[in-house]
RNA sequence: GGUGGGGUGGCAGAGUGGUCUAUCGCGGCGGUCUUGAAAACCGCUGAACCGCAAGGUUCCGGGGGUUCGAAUCCCUCCCCCACCGCCA
């Protein structure tokens, strides 16, 4: 959410922004409902001191005197007024409310203006051009991958996009993801296993409430599955006030997440490439508003240097305001380089959220300077996304004995340096 | 799932229809005293919104209702605790 003071004062300003990420805002609209709800705000407090005022002189009056009873009578006037005005103030705040949430967030200064995906910034690359085996192919062509990587028998038990993984296959996962939160705890990340289901009010506070509920799984219990360990992750200091002291926290977490991926279609979602549930460790800060963007470029190079010790070529990919996304401020795609499928894919997506999930869910911080409570801010970045970071594993290193051979830093995870088809 | 007891400011805990502007205490901050500290004493100490300001309004788990007036009465939902049932 944004700030409804800035909106108020700057429109323009933020219109500019919201034009940066090619999306459309009704900023009349919500204008119009912010004035409306002011006006009406200050006749029901009106109202409300007429009565406040009626009531202490009514208790020093006799109960039945004729003047408790005439004051009675005049205040039933003040009552069903107050009563009819609050509705409106109410309504016009509910959906002033829906409004403000309709909105965007802004883009940063050093976003790159653009469109689409194509305008992105390549901002850095590693391990390229990278020479791997002459023989890579996709990973789902590898003789032996239906062993490891069972998606038929996955459909049978749950649906498309729900694979098992067997053997070697979830051996492998399991040493990921030790091996992402063994590094994330020696960056200062702390380690959290959260809940993966969260409620409405939860889901609403990171963004993906309203609109996206299409995007999530939803219990008969009106809970939400998770799509990223952010929701749970953010949601842990939601409505309270934070030491400044304490800020930055940092945090990670391995979760499964689960999304819904309705439209996908294509290559996209061959193999492990896209799937309904994956597992993903999340780092996560909380930090205070002036050092965010200095802890986003920590946070990235957090992410990166998993990427650096697993011997992964990648990229670094800035994204231009129409890619941003409708929460993010700025963020960072980090890619890795399929050789099999010669073509990148996303493993971790960091973002900087500035005040924007934060005002939503009511996450703040005494400043010392003023002693009031200040919005903090949060931002998340993958660290990392475990089948794509495999798909590459197996594409990158596949030998021409067929088997897989593991960069140093897995191999004590994993217990061996190969992973078989076998 | 069943039965019972609860949800009041950072903590603790009064208040059961009208000066509640929410008591008292603890904690915290400041001061006096002190070489310094402790103790004692004094003062201050929640959040949100509207307003240029003066000031005003709201918040006693959430929502709704009754009433001239609700922390207090009614309805409903949520959560916590205890015991029982079930159970990895």
């Amino acid at each position: 959410m944004l700030d409804p003071k800035l909106l108020r004062e700057s429109p323009d300003l933020v219109r500019a922004a919201i034009a940066k990420k090619h999306l459309d805002a009704d900023l009349d609209n919500v204008l119009a409902l912010d004035t409306a709800w002011r006006s009406l705000l200050t006749e029901v407090e009106q109202l409300r001191a007429k009565q406040k005022s009626a009531n202490t002189a009514m208790a020093a009056l006799p109960k039945g005197s004729p003047e408790f009873i005439a004051k009675v009578q005049e205040m039933k006037a003040v009552a069903s007024a107050v009563k009819e005005k609050e509705v409106q103030l109410k309504d016009t705040e509910t959906r002033w409310h829906e409004a403000l949430l309709s909105l965007p967030n802004l883009p940063h200064a050093t976003v790159p203006e653009g469109r689409t995906p194509e305008d992105n910034q390549a901002i850095a690359e590693h391990g390229m051009p990278f020479t791997g085996p002459a023989s890579a192919v996709p990973h789902w062509e590898i003789a032996g991958f239906d062993r490891l990587f069972d998606f038929p028998r996955g459909a049978k038990v749950t649906g498309a996009g729900f694979p098992f993984f067997i053997g070697d296959g979830a051996r492998l996962v399991r040493a990921l993801l030790n091996f992402f939160l063994t590094e994330n705890a020696k960056a200062g990340y702390t380690e959290v296993s959260p809940p993966i289901f969260v409620n409405a009010a939860s889901a609403t506070a990171t963004g993906q409430l309203p609109d996206k509920e299409g995007q999530m799984y939803e219990t008969h219990d009106k809970l939400y599955a998770v799509p990223t360990a952010e929701v749970p992750l953010t949601n842990f200091y939601r409505d309270e006030i934070l030491d400044e002291a304490a800020l930055p926290v940092c945090r990670c977490a391995y979760t499964p997440c689960f999304r819904r991926e309705a439209g996908s279609y294509g290559k996209d979602v061959r193999g492990l490439n896209r799937v309904h549930q994956f597992d993903k460790v999340e780092l996560l800060k909380w930090v205070h508003p002036e050092t965010s963007y200095d802890e986003l470029e920590k946070l990235r190079g957090d992410a990166e240097s998993l990427l650096q010790k697993l011997e992964l070529p990648y990229r670094v990919l800035l994204m231009c305001g129409g890619d941003l996304g409708f929460a993010q401020a700025k963020k960072y795609d980090l890619e890795v380089w399929a050789a099999g499928q010669k073509r990148w894919l996303e493993v971790s997506s960091c973002s900087n959220f500035e005040g924007f999930q934060a005002r939503r869910a009511q996450i703040r911080f005494r400043s010392s300077e003023t002693g009031k409570p200040e919005i903090v801010h949060t931002l998340n970045g993958s660290g990392l996304a475990v089948p794509r970071v495999l798909a590459a594993l197996l594409e990158n290193n596949l030998q021409p004995d067929g088997r897989v051979k593991l960069p140093a830093a897995l191999v004590s995870h994993f217990g061996g340096e190969y992973l078989s088809f076998n």
